[in-house]
DNA sequence: TCCGCTGACACGTTTGAATCGC
DNA sequence: AGCGATTCAAACGTGTCAGCGG
C-alpha cells in the first residue's frame, strides 16, 4: 500500500514540524502544565505544526489525541511532581479533528497548521467537544495524518502518526509550578495584563485575604519565584509509590539533573531531547513517527498504517524477533526516558502476555478502514468540520463490526479502554508498545464517545 | 488540615458589525 | 454603489483568588 504515486509520492514522505517548538521545549525544560477546567479552556502554547510531502491534490484529515504519558496520577509537592498513585480510568474522548479538515495536501502544506482553538476539559459529561483529561495526569498530544477513502465516509486509508517529546503536559486545574505561570503570562497575550508591567497585577494590589491558607501558599509561592533552578530536582517517589513497590527509580536517580530548571527528574527531558529514541535499532517502517524536539527533524521512522491481513501469521512474523525492527515500535508515544513508568512495568511482564503489537503486525496488504461515518446527521463537506469527534464510532463496532469485508479483525482488547494505562504501560517493554496498527485500533478508533 | 476544584473577577485580546471617507 | 480603513463594543481568553468539599 505504500505504493509510489504518479509523481512519486509515497506515504512515508510526509513530514511534521513542530512549529513553535521553542515555546514548547522553553515550558517543557519547566515542565509544562495545561489549565483544564469545566468548560474548556485553550492550550497554551497551542498546538502548532507544519505538514509536508503530502500529495497535494488529495485530501487529508488531520487530528490530535492526547495520550496519556504514562499510568500515574501526580502531585504537586515542594516545587516538584511526585508520582501520587495510579492513574484514573480514561476519559471518554480525547480526539480533535482540525476544522479543516478534510482539505488538500496544497492546503495543509501552504501553511501551518493551528490547533488554536483546540480546548481541554476535566468535566467528563462535557458536550462541547472539547478533549477531556483528567487533572495531575501527564498527556501528550499525537496527531494524525489521515488520507480518507472517500470525502464523505471516513475510511481510513493510509495515515501517519506524529508526536513531539517537548509537548508532553499535566493537566492541572491550578498552575503548581510558578515558573509555568510565569512563563504562559509572559508568551500568552491574553495573559498580559498579569505581566509584571502590566497594570493587573492582583497578587500586588491591596486584596484583603481572608484566608491565612492562602497567605500561606502565597507565600510558598513567593519562595517559589525565589528558588532558581534547585539542582536536585528529582521526581519524588511517593508512598503510594512505594508500598506499590513498582517503582525502581534508580535509574532517575543516577541521571543528571543538575542545573535543570525542570520540576521533572532530569532524565525524562533530558531523554527527549538529547536523543530520544534508539533511532538506529529503530524499523523505519513504523508507524508513528517521534519527531524529535528541534526543528528540523525528519521523523524518525515513516510508513503508513496498514493493518494486516487476519489470516497473516503476525506472531510468526514476529516469532523471536527481538529486535526493533520486528515490530513497528512506538516509542515516540512515550518518551524513552520515560522516568515515571516503574521499570518493573517494562520488565516484569509476563512474557507470554501476546501484545497487539505482536498480532497486529504491519501488513502490506491491509488497511485500516474501520468504515467511520463522518459524524452529524448529514455528511459535511468539507467533512469532519472541526469539532472533535463524539461518540460516533465504537471499536466493536467499527472495527469489528467491518471486519468481514475489510480486512480486519479486531484483537482481543481490554474492554473498557483500549488505552488502559496498565494495557499502555504494559505494551513499552523494551521503549516501544506494538506498532501502529495497535495503535490505530486503540486510540483513534476506539473511544466509548464516538 | 491538606489538597484539588470551582466560580467570580479584572484585565487583556480578538472579532465582527457599524460607521465613515474616498 | 462599492470598497477599504477606522471605530467600538461584545465575546472570548487568561491568571488570580476565596471558598467549598472530600
Amino acid at each position: 500500500m505504500t505504493q509510489a504515486g504518479p509523481d512519486g509520492y509515497q506515504p512515508g514522505n510526509i513530514r511534521m514540524n513542530l512549529e513553535n517548538s521553542d515555546l514548547w521545549k522553553s515550558f517543557h525544560d519547566v515542565g509544562t502544565e495545561m489549565i483544564i477546567t469545566k468548560h474548556g479552556r485553550r492550550m497554551f502554547p497551542h498546538c502548532n505544526i507544519s505538514l509536508s510531502g503530502l500529495q497535494p491534490n488529495v485530501k487529508y484529515v488531520i487530528m490530535v489525541e492526547m495520550i496519556l504519558a504514562d499510568n500515574f496520577r501526580y502531585k504537586w509537592n515542594r516545587e516538584q511532581w511526585e508520582v501520587g498513585c495510579k492513574a484514573e480510568p480514561l476519559p471518554p474522548c480525547r480526539t480533535y479533528v482540525h476544522p479543516d479538515s478534510p482539505a488538500l495536501g496544497s492546503h495543509w502544506m501552504k501553511q501551518s497548521v493551528s490547533f488554536l482553538k483546540l480546548k481541554l476539559t476535566n468535566h467528563t459529561l462535557d458536550q462541547h467537544g472539547h478533549i477531556i483529561l483528567h487533572s495531575m495526569h501527564r498527556y501528550y498530544p499525537r496527531f494524525h495524518v489521515i488520507q480518507p477513502d472517500s470525502p464523505y465516509t471516513v475510511r481510513w486509508g493510509n495515515f501517519q502518526t506524529f508526536s513531539f517529546p517537548e509537548t508532553t503536559f499535566t493537566a492541572v486545574t491550578t498552575y503548581q509550578n510558578l515558573k509555568i505561570t510565569k512563563l504562559k503570562i509572559d508568551h500568552n497575550p491574553f495573559a498580559k495584563g498579569f505581566r509584571e508591567d502590566g497594570t493587573n497585577m492582583r497578587s500586588k494590589r491591596c486584596r484583603t485575604t481572608k484566608s491565612p491558607k492562602k497567605d500561606k501558599k502565597r507565600a510558598k509561592y513567593d519562595s517559589e519565584v525565589e528558588y532558581k533552578s534547585p539542582p536536585g530536582l528529582q521526581r519524588a517517589v511517593s508512598d503510594c509509590e512505594q508500598a506499590e513497590g513498582k517503582l525502581t527509580l534508580g535509574a532517575e536517580e543516577d541521571g543528571s539533573s543538575k542545573g535543570h530548571g525542570s520540576a521533572w527528574f532530569m532524565p525524562h527531558s533530558q531523554s527527549l531531547h538529547a536523543e530520544p529514541l534508539d533511532v538506529h535499532g529503530l524499523d523505519h517502517s513504523a508507524e508513528e513517527q517521534m519527531v524529535p524536539s528541534s526543528m528540523s527533524y525528519q521523523p524518525y521512522r515513516s510508513v503508513d498504517y496498514r493493518l494486516p491481513s487476519p489470516s497473516s501469521s503476525v506472531a510468526e512474523d514476529c516469532k523471536g524477533c527481538q529486535s526493533y525492527e520486528c515490530h513497528a515500535p512506538d516509542v515516540a508515544t512515550v518518551p524513552r526516558d520515560d522516568t515515571t513508568r516503574p521499570v518493573s512495568i517494562r520488565e516484569h511482564r509476563p512474557p507470554t502476555q501476546a501484545t497487539p503489537s505482536h498480532d497486529y503486525r504491519v501488513s502490506p496488504e491491509y488497511r485500516v478502514s474501520p468504515s467511520v461515518d463522518v459524524p452529524g446527521p448529514s455528511k459535511p463537506s468539507p467533512g469532519l468540520l472541526g469539532y472533535p469527534h463524539y461518540g460516533h464510532y465504537l471499536t466493536d463496532q467499527t472495527m469489528a463490526g467491518q471486519g468481514h469485508g475489510a480486512q480486519y479483525r479486531r484483537p482481543s482488547l481490554p474492554h473498557h479502554h483500549p488505552l488502559n494505562p496498565a494495557e499502555h504501560a504494559g505494551h513499552q517493554h523494551g521503549y516501544h508498545h506494538g506498532n501502529s496498527a495497535e495503535w490505530s485500533q486503540y486510540s483513534l478508533f476506539s473511544y466509548a464517545c464516538w
